[in-house]
DNA sequence: GTCTATATGGGGATAGAC
DNA sequence: GTCTATCCCCATATAGAC
């Protein structure tokens, strides 16, 4: 603190930047995002970011972590809060809700085209989401092999109607989102049911 | 034909664009696309395009009908192929098939960014893909809504498998992509034997 | 260690000539 | 139908003020 000049210094750029991102990505998407306008809105000059990230690429890895925190909770809460064999569904429900609720988030973290193999905190992040469905499944299916595939199964179908649901190909508006969720949890209940 | 000057002419500058954009979307993904380097590749100057196209997004929707129509033809060609219930699970697997044999294709189809509302022939394309679905779907549930329903289920665990598989979540190589749609059938499979 | 000032090069898009 | 020329925005790099 106790600044020594007139200069203007920001308290925390790095945070302030990954929270203005999200805000001009829900504004305007992925692909209209720019470092330009957002140390604009900042206050900042273009070349202030550079000093927290190496480029554009990897201030949305930053925002892709973040996405991954979130449905990783989500999903995981909704699962705590569940019991029997319908923890699955919930689950699911919990992603494409999630999904949602937080579409610039899961924008980038799935269509900014990052190169995901350049950022691993990013896998690290996003390995609680695996586990939040590992753990009931292996409920419902003993041999370690078999519950992978269902996980795989179910997280797969989960991200599918997140996808399209963002996507506009189940219609728009809270009655899609909400026949997107009852779907999704129909399909993860015949799921399980049907697992061979 | 006949130019009537030394000045350079394409032949069907609009057709070959869309063939260049592809190659490029291969090469660097459709973020890195860009417009002035498919003129380059076609040696005409960066204003030319727009003689076809309105902007960029034009290009890239153009592209889209494409890839909308290969996922037809495949996921069409695969349930024909196969008789009695099964043949939801091979259109399933046809769709990831196809999105991993056209990965640019399918990335400029759902990861571009494109807003669908805007290019209806986008949505036009792709109905026969829905179309191919459902009509197997109708076999197993008879109730119209019902299987709309399912339909839209089978799309989204296809649509999942490929968005996840594309995306590396499966791992990379051509076992990703054989467990991915093997898995595929499965899950289809399983979702029609559990289904409500 | 954080930001400013400034410069280079590329890409999207438009206007008017041929 | 294509070109030239032009404008503006953006990513990125470097040098320097505090």
């Amino acid at each position: 603190m106790t600044p020594k000049s007139g200069r203007y210094h920001h308290g925390d750029l790095r945070a302030a930047l990954v929270d203005v991102a999200i805000e001009l990505i829900a504004e305007r998407g992925v692909q209209g995002f720019s470092l330009a306008e957002a140390s604009r809105r900042l206050g900042v000059t273009v070349a202030a970011p550079y000093k927290h990230f190496a480029d554009r690429d990897e201030l949305l890895a930053a925002v892709a972590v973040k996405a991954s925190e979130h449905l990783a909770a989500a999903v995981t809460v909704e699962a705590a809060a569940t019991n029997g064999p319908d923890r699955l569904a919930a689950a699911a429900a919990g992603y494409v809700r999630c999904a949602a609720a937080h579409r610039p988030l899961f924008q980038v973290l799935f269509e900014a085209g990052l190169d995901k193999s350049r950022y691993p905190e990013i896998d690290a992040a996003a390995q609680p989401i695996a586990e939040a469905f590992l753990i009931p499944a292996r409920t419902i299916r003993a041999d370690p092999a078999d519950a992978h595939e269902l996980t795989r199964a179910v997280v797969a179908a989960a991200h599918g109607h997140a996808a399209l649901l963002l996507d506009g190909a189940f219609g728009r508006g809270p009655e899609a989102l909400d026949a997107a969720t009852r779907r999704t949890t129909t399909v993860t209940r015949a799921i399980v049911a049907g697992w061979r």
